[in-house]
DNA sequence: GAATGGCCCGGCTGC
DNA sequence: CGGGCCATTC
């Protein structure tokens, strides 16, 4: 080992200028804090190594430099290094910096990119011995809903009982684990029927040539953990050197998949960090990452625990975001940065007036030439962006949301798709049913029923069932011309995919289906917009052809439709002059010099499902809190509002218990205007917050119950309550630390809104207004009596008036 | 067989 | 609030 450390220093010239005696620290002690990405990097080369890499410490650095150490000291061919990313844009990103450490000539060997990218790859060179042909299609979401609804008609099950979601979500989570669906054994009479759709489902993908996200990496794992398979034998020693970055969010079948990938050589090298575990609930298990050196046959520990990005005041308000969480890897974070600006929180008093209060920041940032790049927004749940869309339009913002998939999800969008996916894989059903009769050619439901079922007699694709069908009596003449004529448009479109290019080739297709002409006809404003999105489409694809082509490779629609199934939301952001707007999620690896945070609020932020079934992982909203505020390097401010109406009725939240954790030293806080005036008020009707003599600032429930220390009981026990009058008033932007040394129902139950707030909200509560109730639904109040604990009376629809606290109702609009 | 309107239900995070 | 599904209607 020993004697290798003088070949790992001679690294790319960059990489010298670290320190480099940490290495032999390293190499000496088992366990080992280094706070330089290089010098981790260049630490041992050889087996089980995993990096505990803080928020902004450099983790992606870690892995580019080690893999410009293996390719410029240690001489290992690009082709048998592996690195995986947690996105394509990640994956881009490495790629660019490696070429400029290492050349280009390199990087373009390297296996680098997500997980589910590189087992398509493989799975497109492997397609014999996983089972596919090569034009396999890769299902989402919603063609997997498709084949589960095909799979429930065919068996007779009752989509009412057993939503298939559910059905599917199961299926996932077994897929996941990397249960196949004969070993998945039933234990109660709902999984009997999971079971029945599990075969089916399966069934269907196979025929369909189709594989779903997690058969991806399944069938890659299959081949590799098959003894027997040559396939696997190749696979198994393929790689010599396995890198992987966001170690924290892999799953069972990934951990299984690169384990194996590096099962020859041990040579695993994982660089993660526990606290920003944020995808749990899609089958990440940070304990993989926390028993990494177990598992791995007492494998090297480094931690990187120095902060590089972020200003100090910032990473100290991360950090006591993160410091409550449970069962962390211990770790410090720490920064030599300047504490620089205050964090800001601001209460404002609708989404509205948030959203506001962002724009406004943000061109006060860009007046004073901050680029736009450096500047995003960040909500918990895409439901958010809509308000903040409407109001940076309305302010001449320019903004980009990333993710949300929306463009994806029209409809003209998805028939381009489902056509080229058709023309490159005839056997995909979903696509094919989607597309029979769009636009319309007389092909109804009738015909594709006696379509389908001379596709299950024959055990054929509906594709493949077409001629026969033609052929055949079942049909009328009309049906029969009209089928005929499909499948001569599509035999003939698809004649013509080996030699036109994919953007040619979509064309075409809109061409020849008289897609283009139909809308082209229409004269209403819903026709051009569809018009310009499927130009939008076109552009893409030529995006994709000129890419392709600058590396020397032929584009294929193959290649097109894979890349956009794969994508990742960060994948498509710009690196444009634009503000960007995103979910915590999709903000994960990314960093901006200004971040708005919006929506703290509890239910909000910490999110909390309005299922009770489903359970609510308050640990992980806290990483995914802890995530956030890590993007930021300068200037990070916290939004929070009063009430915000979200899918179609108002919530009254506190504000969340991650601003409560906020020291507040680093803080500084403020209210909009509006909320000012809106004090105390909840309603606050255009015009009125600015007359309406505002009893005051509520109480900011951060520093009185960071003051109180906590433990906290419940979902809103941290937060004081509001009383409308009890602080004084403040002037805007001034800081001040409330202390509520009495507040009294700090960690009573949880209660509604009105409840909290009743010396001023009673009096909305009269009879006619319309409240909401968890059980019983929207309901009218027929009256309303006046004690401290107000019972109203309600009448829900098929109920009889019902009595009910007014604790237990929300106020309806 | 298509187009329209009403109604019900779900509502988060994503490759 | 919105999408998806069903029923009604031409």
């Amino acid at each position: 080992m020993a004697g290798e450390e003088d070949s790992e220093i001679s690294l790319p010239v960059e990489t010298l200028e670290a320190p480099l005696d940490h290495v032999a620290e390293a190499d000496a002690a088992p366990e080992t804090v280094l706070n330089e990405p290089q010098t981790a990097a260049a630490a041992h080369v050889e087996g089980p190594m995993v990096v505990f890499a803080g928020a902004g410490s450099g983790k992606t650095r870690v892995i580019t430099y080690r893999i410009a150490n293996l390719l410029a000291a240690c001489n290992v061919p690009p082709y048998e290094i592996l690195a995986v990313t947690f996105t394509n844009k990640a994956a881009g990103e490495m790629k660019r910096r490696l070429e400029l450490l290492v050349g280009p000539e390199l990087v373009r060997d390297l296996w680098v990119g997500t997980f589910h990218a590189i087992c398509a790859r493989l799975l497109r060179r492997y397609h014999d011995a996983a089972g596919l042909t090569r034009g396999f299609v890769i299902y989402d979401d919603d063609d997997q809903r498709a084949v589960m609804n095909r799979a429930y008609k065919e068996l007779g099950i009752d989509d009412k009982r057993f939503p298939p979601r559910q059905t599917l979500g199961r299926i996932h989570r077994e897929k996941q684990e990397g249960t196949t669906a004969e070993e998945f054994t039933p234990g109660n009479y709902v999984e009997d029927v999971v079971k029945r759709c599990f075969v089916e489902y399966e069934r269907r993908l196979a025929a369909a040539n189709a594989v779903d996200f997690d058969d991806l990496l399944l069938r890659v794992l299959r081949l590799l953990e098959d003894p027997k398979s040559t396939v696997g034998d190749d696979l198994r020693r393929k790689f010599q050197h396995v890198l992987v970055d966001e170690f924290q969010d892999v799953n069972n079948v990934q951990y299984r998949l690169v384990s194996a990938f590096a099962g020859a050589t041990k040579n695993l090298f994982v660089v993660g960090d526990d606290d920003q575990s944020i995808y749990r609930w899609r089958g990440a298990d940070v304990r993989i990452v926390r028993n990494f050196k177990r598992e791995q046959g007492g494998a090297r520990i480094v931690k990187l625990e120095q902060n590089y990005r972020s200003s100090g005041n910032i990473v100290n308000a991360a950090l006591a975001v993160i410091r409550p969480a449970k069962d962390r890897e211990p770790k410090e974070l720490f920064t030599e940065n300047p504490p620089g600006a205050l964090v800001l929180v601001v209460g404002a008093s609708t989404e509205r007036d948030e959203a506001a209060f962002v724009a406004e920041r943000i061109r006060e940032l860009a007046d004073h030439d901050v680029e736009l790049s450096e500047v995003a927004v960040f909500y918990r749940m895409h439901a958010q962006s809509r308000v903040l869309e409407e109001v940076l339009r309305a302010d001449r913002i320019a903004y980009q949301v990333i993710g949300g998939m929306r463009f994806f999800e029209r409809a003209e969008v998805k028939d381009l798709i489902a056509y080229l996916r058709v023309l490159s894989n005839p056997k995909s059903d979903v696509d094919l049913m989607r597309i029979i009769n769009v636009p319309s050619r007389k092909i109804g439901d009738t015909t594709t029923e006696k379509l389908a079922a001379m596709a299950n007699e024959h055990g054929t694709s509906l594709f493949d069932a077409i001629e026969p069908l033609v052929k055949s009596d079942r049909l009328g003449p009309q049906p029969k011309k009209a089928l005929a004529r499909f499948h001569a448009l599509l035999t003939d479109l698809a004649a013509s995919i080996e030699t036109v290019g994919p953007r040619d080739l979509a064309e075409r297709v809109l061409e020849e289906t008289g897609y283009q002409k139909l809308l082209e006809l229409d004269e209403s404003d819903e026709a051009e917009a569809r018009l310009l999105n499927l130009g939008e489409l076109l552009g893409s694809i030529g995006e994709f052809e000129e890419e392709v082509l600058s590396l020397g490779e032929v584009p294929t629609v193959g290649g097109y439709l894979e890349r956009i199934t794969l994508s990742a939301a960060a994948d498509d952001m710009k690196d444009a002059p634009r503000v960007a707007l995103m979910t915590v999620h999709a903000a994960k690896g990314l960093e901006f010099g200004h971040v708005f945070i919006v929506g703290l609020e509890e239910d909000t932020f910490p999110f909390r499902s309005m299922d009770p079934n489903r359970e609510n992982d308050v640990e992980e909203e806290r990483r995914l809190a802890y995530v956030a505020v890590t993007r930021a390097r300068h200037k990070l401010t916290l939004l929070h509002t009063e009430r915000r109406s979200i899918f179609g009725t108002t919530r009254y939240n506190q504000p969340s218990r991650f601003l409560a954790d906020l020291p507040p030293e680093v803080v500084s806080q403020q209210l909009t205007e509006s909320r000012k005036a809106g004090a105390g008020r909840f309603i606050d009707r255009e015009g009125w917050g600015a007359q309406s003599q505002a009893a005051g600032a509520p109480r900011l429930a951060w520093s009185a119950a960071s003051q109180m220390g906590t433990p906290r009981a419940g979902p809103h026990a941290s937060v004081p309550v509001q009383r409308a009058g009890a602080a004084p008033q403040r002037a805007a932007g001034e800081r001040f630390v409330e202390r509520d040394d009495d507040a009294p129902s700090a960690f009573g139950p949880s209660k509604k809104v009105l409840a909290r707030a009743l010396g001023s909200a009673r009096s909305l509560l009269s009879p006619g207004s319309y409240v909401e109730h968890k059980s019983f639904g929207r309901g009218r109040v027929l009256e309303v009596d006046d004690s401290a604990d107000p019972v109203a009376t309600v009448k829900f629809a098929g109920w009889q008036p019902k009595r009910i606290k007014v604790s237990f109702l929300d106020v309806s609009e």
